[in-house]
DNA sequence: TCAGGCGATATTGCACTCAAAAATCACGGT
DNA sequence: ACCGTGATTTTTGAGTGCAATATCGCCTGA
């Protein structure tokens, strides 16, 4: 086991010296130490470093994390309020396992959250967004053009970043990236999928996607976004039910 | 330690005021103290008894509560990571005050969370659950017609509620379920707003819904529930820009 | 008189500590 | 040998204490 735990950078000097009563995104996690590790926990669970359902002995963590257990249970109680860990009475912390169900229901989710800042959009974004959208769209379109796979998804989420931007509401931003993280990884596979053609209709899709925009269609594009998000998620589960490496 | 600290009340069957939005699982709060905390605090600033941007020291809300700070301060942390207050650092916790923007992105969001409710409800939605709806629909117009006010508010978050629940979607329920609390006290009052006829309107959206629902026209329905979020939020805001009796 | 620095006080953040519950293990009975 | 019961150990839940930071009032000087 380590002894020390160098694992928390020390400093952020430009921590926000005075953020007036400014909405600091909800929690004002950035300084504090409950608020780093929260962090840390977050993607450290994300990226898939815990198994699902193990359970996670508090002790380990705060070695791990070089901290008491009083911030990491702070921390703990904020993940399972945003539904990444189960807390259960007296008997610990496990990473919540998402069923298919539940990856479904995310899905479905992030659909819905897709398709109203597009609405929203339509009816606020400027030329200027649309010019940049537009132009992620080209480079997207290189990187599928170069069978770039990670250009590609980064331009793709960026795009989708963009549109929720856009929408200028920052209820919607704030969930949008809070469910972001949590399915990032299975939204990344769903390009993956053996259907190799799920790429160009993709593509094709973001073509209509940009018209709407252009045409500031708000319930038409929103139609369209739900569903190209859909088809996501046909392929991602699609893909989780291939046989894949099992990891470590 | 203090004596008697009779303000937390152990077991109250009947002191749940929105019985069907209860589906906040995912954090174990039911039996723990800390749970029980959050609840409590919760509710005690959906209700409004603090007032916005106020400072909250902790020592006060542990005598209200009768705890120590550990299990305060772990609600605390939740209820920031919900919205509910702003946590600056080493200045305390503040109950979030709602600005108009602030008001109109959480009606947004929920006129986008109701829309995906709809359009997915339409999707797996039974005969019974419809005549379930058809019914509290047809009780609702009863309170209308009577001028029931308290009555024609239940009813229809019910129906809401029934078009989430019917949805079949965990993540939707418990995220529809987090953002109903916090603008249910400002969804109430948009029924008030001087233009009476904002009732009669809303009573027409319904038999829409209704209809749409029938016919299982999803994407139809997810427009038409979004509108009738949005003309919501239009009297709300226009009723919150009357002058009101200020609040203690 | 007012601005600015300084100290006292209060409050927050985190670590530590203790009690209670669960998990584990051992032992004995059937 | 297997299962049930009880003791031990481990882990969680919660209270308390201490250091760090902010808040407030006071005093000094221009």
């Amino acid at each position: 086991m380590t002894d020390a735990a160098p694992l928390i950078s020390e400093k952020d000097p430009a921590s926000d010296p005075r953020p007036d009563l400014k909405r600091t995104s909800g929690i004002a996690g950035e300084a504090s130490l409950h608020g780093k590790i929260l962090a840390k926990l977050r993607d450290y669970i994300v990226e898939g470093n815990l198994s699902d359902g193990v359970r996670i002995p508090e002790r380990q963590l705060c070695e791990m994390f070089g901290i008491s257990r009083t911030p990491l249970r702070e921390a703990l109680k904020v993940l399972a309020s945003e539904g990444l860990v189960d807390l259960l009475p007296n008997r610990g912390a496990r990473v919540r396992a998402l069923s298919e169900q539940d990856i479904h229901d995310l899905f479905d989710l992030m659909a819905g959250l897709e398709a109203l800042a597009g609405r929203l959009a339509c009816e606020c974004i400027t030329e200027d967004e649309i010019a940049d959208i537009e132009s992620l769209h080209h480079e997207m379109y290189g990187f599928y053009l170069h069978r770039d796979m990670h250009g590609y998804f980064d331009a793709n989420q960026k795009i989708h970043c963009k549109i929720v931007d856009a929408a200028r509401n920052g209820a919607l931003s704030m969930m949008y990236a809070s469910h972001a993280g949590r399915i990032s990884r299975i939204r990344y596979s769903a390009n993956m999928a053996r259907k190799r053609d799920r790429w160009g209709e993709a593509m094709r899709e973001h073509e209509v996607i940009l018209d709407a925009l252009r045409r500031r269609a708000g319930a038409e594009l929103s139609d369209i976004l739900f569903l190209h998000l859909r088809n996501k998620q046909a392929a991602a589960i699609e893909f989780l039910g291939e046989p894949q490496p099992v990891q470590s």
